[in-house]
RNA sequence: GCGCGGUUAGCUUAGUGGUAGAGCGCUCGCUUCACACGCGAGAGGUCACAGGUUCAAUCCCUGUACCGCGCACCA
């Protein structure tokens, strides 16, 4: 049995937290097993990128995914949360050129492909066990022993496969068209990791000279100017009055100085700036449009690496294109056709990885055309797939609308090798190399073309069986387009359930996109910014479980969170608060673990908390069913700290330790009955120090991990009652009582340890257990009872009675001021129910019921207001005696 | 430009068609035998603004402003 002395005075995270995970991890709990024959519940985890370590993103994210897992297991279910981790092409691999030029002092372009995925391979090696660390130091109980990871060599395979059935259903092609290129990276890139941004330039207004009328000119506004020697025509709209009489002329390019046609063409927006547009086939996507169906020539003169590449122009030349748009405001300033430039802000691409400007370029890549798009709507329009918050729907619906084919191919060493392979310009696409003579196709796939693939391809024939579709999928909305919907799509071709039946295909039935986490100022978190808490800090601060429940108290459903670190010492305070309501339990003797408290005789104090505690269940249940997780740890925090701490054992205090007798072991059991649920209600959110007290204090069986979740059984508490509603009623008018004297006392008498006596008219009989309660939580040593009013004392009018504090009035003044302001705030409602009560229209179109407890409060407040009167009266009187 | 969120106490925010709640911070008082990671008391709010619906609006509707996000861009 534990002691005061055995049972430390604040709850020690860091002494329990390590012990507790390995114990389960030997348990092998978290493990799934396929044949099991209990219901299945599964969630695949959204796979960290091995760039890096973990953020509080990934703490709320990964919070939510245990919570539903240990809830599930809590309810019966064979539980799969299987983990991994991201391969993340691009990113990794700008992460570990980084790396190497910084630390190694290595230029990574002097290394072999092989000698770069060699250390790649390391560093994945050492950053993937210190994610899995992190994850399990925050108590996620995933299934370990299935982690996967992108490039394993059967999920690589099928990725191959995926990239092979898709070509040869025709859907993926290879093609040449505008893409985004990132010169930084120098590689392709999806649509969906093009970022934009607004920056701040200059629109420039050139003048083109007409060919064969040099004194006229067209003038063409720009935002980049470095590309004129790109330019094939100049397009103006065709019914653009100003302009009718060029078109079909020609017009000189200022450099290299060559005549190009002016065209009409009605994707001219003639409002914008001049009128006049430049038409630079190769270096801009509506341009392209443009150019194709004139006929233009494509002059491209940008390198790979983003500068210029126009060796007749040696100005220019080799210039980083940067440089190109200062040098040719110059030459355009020299020559005269410069007309001025304005401010201008605009939107650029940038790339999401090396931040770099995005080229629109010319490019041979590989294209997906997607399947299965209406069905993808469908499943979700039709709430197969149901997401939380549902406002997301119409984000994924408006995508899926205007989706365009997916370039695929990446000029990137790190990622899976595209399945095709090349002879004198011949290729063939399937797995294996058709023979030496054939060279692999030198690209990479896109990481979502893998990732795509995630909540089956991670699972092996049997798991699949049991677990797949997923239940839920937990993740950001960032990754809406990049992820979620492609997932989506992957489910419907592919159907890894080998059958045509959606149900069973689509990856999951819910998605719940969690809010970003923001820093204090509204800023998303960054490296760069360096405002990001290092979640490990955090933990041996305030411990995994503070973490988690401070993070997720303040998390509300779709809605972004400002971070701040004294939400996370709330979350340790509250761990503390349980800790201690355990610690004064164990004054009185070992728990019972099959507590039965409506067995015994109980005080209203034990009642009340019953009842509460069957209500709170109900509260707990409907946040569950909504996915409102911070809700449900609002509704516990508040029941433990505010109901069960500061009341029922405030009151049971004095219950157990001066009056004993007929009620004491009802009070221990509605203690241990009530603990039980709460510890098994709260290990879903903090796992570690509830498991700790179950044991500890041996609520049950060996772990509380599979305990079953409280429910039914608090249904039925309200059902029978196994509680008295007047006895709970008289509890509420005691803890009623205790605020009104306590405010009272503190007027009078701020000094708690100074005991004083009341004197009560009373309007209700109370026991004698109640009536020591009462005293116990004011800090009186008796409650009189009298039965005429003293005129001379301070009053407070409470549910049971009229309370005295008998002291000799000093200073009337400071009395008259607290009754004036206890009055107005009274009357300030009087008049509203008055006013309410006496205006015909709400009397005949309010709800009955409403009316009617609009009388009961006015009477309440119509009596309260008359004794505080005739108190003010008194004073008075004696004031002018 | 279109769409979606948000605007509540000094800060971070819950919340509901009918008297606005919390935590932190602040002020005052407490080593009250679970807890100072605590206990008690207190100050602090025209619930962004303007209309509308309603007997009744912080909540529902419309519009405005500001903040954030997404999509599309017009060079």
């Amino acid at each position: 049995m534990h002691t005061e002395e055995t049972f430390p005075k604040a709850y020690e995270p860091a002494a329990i937290q390590d012990r507790l995970y390995r114990e389960w991890l030997d348990q092998k709990i978290f493990h799934a097993n396929p044949s099991s024959s209990k219901p299945s519940f599964s969630i695949v985890m959204p796979p960290p990128n091995i760039t890096g370590v973990l953020t509080l993103g990934h703490v709320l994210n990964n919070t939510i995914q245990d919570i539903l897992s240990r809830k599930a297991r809590m309810e019966g279910y064979e539980v799969l949360w299987l983990p991994g981790l991201d391969h993340a092409g691009l990113a990794t691999q700008v992460a570990v050129e980084k790396y190497l030029l910084k630390t190694k002092n290595t230029d990574p372009r002097t290394l072999s492909k092989e000698e770069f995925l060699k250390i790649v391979w390391e560093w994945k090696e050492s950053h993937s066990k210190r994610i899995l660390e992190q994850l399990q130091k925050l108590g996620c109980s995933a299934d370990w022993e299935r982690t996967r990871f992108t490039m394993d060599p059967a999920y690589s395979k099928a990725v191959a496969r995926a990239f092979i059935k898709l070509y040869h259903k025709g859907l993926i092609y290879r093609g040449k068209r505008m893409i985004n290129w990132c010169p930084a990276s120098q590689t392709a890139l999806s649509d969906e990791e093009v970022i934009p941004k607004k920056i701040d330039g200059f629109l420039f207004y050139v003048r083109y000279p007409l060919a064969d009328q040099p004194s006229l000119f067209l003038t063409v506004a720009t935002t980049r100017p470095e590309t004129i020697p790109a330019d094939s025509a100049l397009a103006v709209h065709p019914e653009d009055q100003r302009y009718q009489q060029f078109i079909g002329k020609f017009c000189l390019r200022p450099f290299p100085k060559e005549p190009i046609p002016v065209i009409a063409d009605t994707r001219v927006d003639p409002k914008f700036g001049t009128g006049v547009l430049k038409i630079t086939p190769a270096h801009d996507t509506l341009d392209f449009e443009i150019g194709c169906e004139h006929h233009l020539p494509i002059r491209d003169i940008l390198t790979a690496d983003g500068k210029i590449n126009c060796p007749e122009l040696p100005a220019l030349h080799g210039l980083d294109r940067f440089e190109a748009r200062k040098k040719s405001i110059e030459l355009l300033s020299s020559l005269g056709l410069l007309e001025s430039q304005q401010p201008y802000s605009h939107v650029v691409g940038f790339s999401e990885r090396a931040d770099a400007v995005i080229e629109p370029r010319i490019s041979e890549q590989w294209f997906l055309r997607y399947p299965k798009t209406k069905e993808a709507l469908e499943v979700v329009k039709d709430k197969i797939i149901t997401f939380f918050p549902a406002y997301w729907e119409k984000v994924y619906e408006h995508w899926i609308k205007n989706i365009k084919d997916w370039c695929i191919s990446r000029q990137v060493w790190w990622g899976h090798p595209i399945p095709v392979w090349w002879k004198n310009g011949q290729y063939i696409c399937q797995e294996e190399s058709p023979g030496v003579e054939w060279q692999r196709d030198p690209d990479t796939l896109d990481t979502w073309f893998s990732s795509w693939l995630w909540a089956y391809e991670t699972m092996d024939e049997e798991t699949r069986k049991k677990f797949y579709p997923t239940n839920v999928l937990v993740t950001g909305p960032d990754i809406i387009f990049l992820w979620v919907a492609r997932m989506v799509i992957a489910g419907l071709e592919f159907k890894p359930s080998l059958s045509d039946d959606i149900y069973q295909n689509i990856p999951f039935r819910k998605v719940y996109f969690t809010g970003l986490i923001r820093d204090r100022l509204g800023r998303k978190m960054s490296k760069s910014l360096g405002n990001s808490p290092d979640p490990l800090e955090l933990i041996q601060k305030y411990g995994a479980d503070g973490l988690r429940f401070g993070l997720l108290r303040i998390a509300p459903q779709g809605q972004d969170i400002r971070f701040e670190e004294s939400q996370i010492e709330e979350g340790r305070n509250f761990c503390n608060k349980l800790w201690n309501a355990c610690r004064f339990r164990i004054r009185f003797g070992s728990i019972n673990p099959k507590a039965r408290p409506w067995d015994y005789p109980r005080s209203s104090f034990a009642q009340d908390i019953l009842r509460k505690l069957a209500q709170t269940s109900i509260l707990l249940k409907e946040a569950f069913e909504a996915f409102e997780f911070n809700q449900a740890a609002i509704i516990l925090y508040e029941f433990v700290w505010n109901e069960f701490c500061s009341k029922f054992i405030e009151a049971t205090k004095w219950e157990l330790t001066f009056v004993s007798k007929e009620t004491h072991q009802g009070a221990l059991e509605t203690f241990d009955y009530s603990m039980s649920v709460l510890l098994r209600w709260l290990h879903p959110f903090v796992p570690f120090v509830t498991e700790e007290l179950w044991q500890r204090m041996a609520f049950g069986h060996a772990t509380i991990q599979l305990e079953p979740w409280p429910n039914e059984e608090l249904q039925e508490i309200l059902k029978k009652p196994l509680y008295d509603p007047h006895a709970a009623s008289i509890a509420q008018a005691i803890f009623e009582t205790v605020v009104a004297a306590r405010n009272l006392r503190a007027q009078y008498c701020p000094n708690f340890n100074q005991k004083i006596k009341f004197l009560i008219k009373k309007d209700k009989e109370i026991s004698h257990l109640e009536k020591t309660v009462l005293c116990g939580l004011v800090g009186a040593t008796s409650i009189l009872s009298i039965d005429v009013r003293p005129p001379k004392m301070p009053l407070v009018s409470t549910p049971i009675g009229e309370l005295y504090l008998p002291l000799e009035l000093i200073d009337f003044e400071s009395e008259k001021k607290r009754i004036d302001k206890e009055l107005s705030k009274l009357k300030k409602d009087q008049l509203l129910l008055e006013k309410r009560l006496t205006d015909e229209r709400t009397l005949s179109k309010a709800p009955k019921e409403k009316i009617e407890q609009w009388k009961e409060e006015k009477k309440v407040i119509d009596l309260k207001i008359k004794r505080l009167e005739e108190q003010l009266e008194h004073i008075s009187s004696i004031q002018t005696d």
